[in-house]
DNA sequence: CACCCGATGGGAAACGTTACCCGTCAGCGG
DNA sequence: CCGCTGACGGGTAACGTTTCCCATCGGGTG
């Protein structure tokens, strides 16, 4: 057991008189800037080692920078996000920066000003969002004040890079994959919204379009029909049984999220009725839950890892050089096809 | 669009100044702190309220407390923690502490080392430890430098207080639900486990013995029959097949986490065997996979939110009395019985 | 009326790090 | 041999906040 008054911490001067030079030139070695003769370098180092020295992050960001990047998730229930993180963790490794997570409140615009603030109030380098809810506003406010990269959400800006999946085109491989099995009457669950700017730059509302153009592309804009619920289990429940009780009975339901799918599924098995005999069903995002063998559902597959991987290294570009030209990436897509989709019945 | 420099930042000068009183006394009125009467008390805040200022974590952190708390995760994609954030955002939503999560690298020491250094160079008041895996001695150190909460793991410390769950009374509840349905071929998947204090601390060995206790209780000692692989799907995949390989099958499964049943259940399906007719599962953690309609599995539920309620509630108090003695939380899990387990058939 | 006390307000020195700028010194060309 | 240059090392003032302590003041007590 430790002593339980904690030892005072070992600082920058006490690596400074321990290698007998000034704490200067300790900074200077720490952060790799010039003025630093190789000997200096590594007598510095091992004062370094010897002292078990690290810098006090929370002093430097008095200074500059606090080597920390955040990333604000909406919703850590999400089986997507993992993904992201990973990609995000995996490019930061071997630099010195470290991620911390703000965890979301569940899409929730007052929730998401608190972390945003609280990361700026802890001089984070830089931050991502992933599928922010804000106002637009608000994100330029952000990305004026600290550098940030947007995540999953469309609509660009100038102060702001961001990384995006095409949704439209991912919804567009689900209606053909669905199309070239047969069907025609093919439903879409969606998560609705009302805000006008995010009609345009929120993914799901790209997802619906992205229906409503593929099926209209088929020939088949007489067969759209789109339920507007929410991106939860629940959603998709409660959507699956608004279409179960439609006069003529899609044949597919396309929904807009795995995690909608999943409540899909779980309506249709209270309905009695089989997938994909009696339905086919696909979601999006080829969550873990999709690829679990007993539900094997088909979905959008959006390189999570790719996208996490990108937003990072345009951050580090940002925080580099600060006024650039913003950027905006757009990730493509890819089907996977697996039981929950079937040729067409009778 | 905002101007691309970012426009000074507040700070408590600046209130002190357009509230004609000192910094100091502005300081106290953020802190609460003593010696300020009403009628400052209610400038001052006026005064924070026109400029828009907030306080600046960093700058804090060099004098006092960050107004931040750590926690780290082992593992983003286990269903089961976003309960315990759950139990720990909603505690402190009213207070001014932030919480971050550290992505954790999968039950990694090194990453873990990494994690919880970066969280006490920041400054952290304080951090919650989910279910660690690094040695005692290494999270002894990190308590006696910063006031530490230790989740998920057994084995008490004089200088951290812990939460856990009675993992040997959740495996009791299985096999006495198993046993209460005429089962006696009861097999359990554990979490492979080496080191010879984890076996003793980490849950997963908990649970492993209490599965041996309670079939000796029922006098079913010649009956246990565990398989140690690990607490992914792809061990409860591995874990079933070599039961499914034993001359006589269990019949039924005990897997020590839900995505362990998962695994299970994907090859007991690939084996052309049905749930809960030709044999029975059970898994621990009561995760949404659990709850999910259509798998719809028998578990066990560990009450996270309230694990995480009460680990902050332990770091509030340590945070205000670093010496206090130490305190054991244990809760009580609950079982949850579903359709994957039934009366054994034959 | 002198004294003391509690309540209130503020001055100034930290906290650990970085950035600006200035000195020194060796080597070089003229 | 002199002055210039570039490389290197260090002194010191910030950064924004808290904390220690001292000053002031009004009123109650002896």
């Amino acid at each position: 057991m430790e002593p339980p008054t904690p030892p005072r911490r070992v600082t920058i001067v006490d690596v400074a008189r321990h290698a007998r030079v000034s704490t200067t030139a300790v900074s200077k070695v720490l952060r790799n800037a010039y003025g630093a003769s190789p000997e200096m370098r590594a007598k510095v180092r091992r004062a370094i080692d010897e002292l078990g020295y690290r810098p006090l992050a929370a002093a430097r960001g008095l200074r500059g920078q606090t080597y920390t990047i955040g990333v604000m998730l909406p919703d850590i229930r999400n089986p997507f996000f993992p993904e992201i993180v990973d990609g995000i963790t995996g490019r930061l490794a071997d630099t010195d920066y470290q991620v911390f997570l703000g965890p979301g409140g569940c899409n929730d615009e007052q929730t998401e000003a608190r972390i945003t603030e609280a990361m700026i109030d802890r001089g984070m380098d830089g931050i991502i969002l992933i599928a922010p809810v804000s106002a637009r506003s608000r994100l330029e406010h952000i990305a004026a004040t600290v550098p940030t990269v947007v995540v999953g959400r469309h609509g660009h800006s100038p102060v702001y890079d961001t990384v995006t999946d095409d949704d439209v085109t991912g919804a567009a491989l689900v209606v053909d994959h669905l199309v070239g099995l047969g069907h025609r009457r093919i439903a879409h669950i969606e998560h609705h919204e009302t805000d006008p700017t995010r009609i345009v730059e929120m993914p799901n509302a790209q997802r619906a379009d992205g229906y409503r153009r593929a099926m209209q592309a088929h020939g088949l804009a007489d067969e759209i029909d789109i339920v507007s619920t929410v991106y939860t289990q629940q959603g998709g429940h409660e959507g699956a049984r608004q279409l179960l009780a439609r006069p003529q009975r899609p044949t597919a339901i396309f929904a807009g999220a795995d995690i909608v799918a999943m409540g899909v599924l779980d309506a249709l098995a209270e309905a009695g009725l089989s997938v994909p005999d009696d339905i086919s069903v696909a979601g999006y995002d080829n969550t873990t839950f999709a690829s679990f063998g007993p539900i094997s559902l088909t979905s959008v597959d959006q390189a999570g890892r790719e996208i996490g991987s990108n937003a990072v290294r345009l951050l580090l570009e940002r925080i580099a050089e600060r006024q650039k030209t913003s950027v905006q990436i757009k990730l493509s897509p890819t089907l996977v096809a697996r039981r929950t989709t079937a040729r067409v019945s009778g």
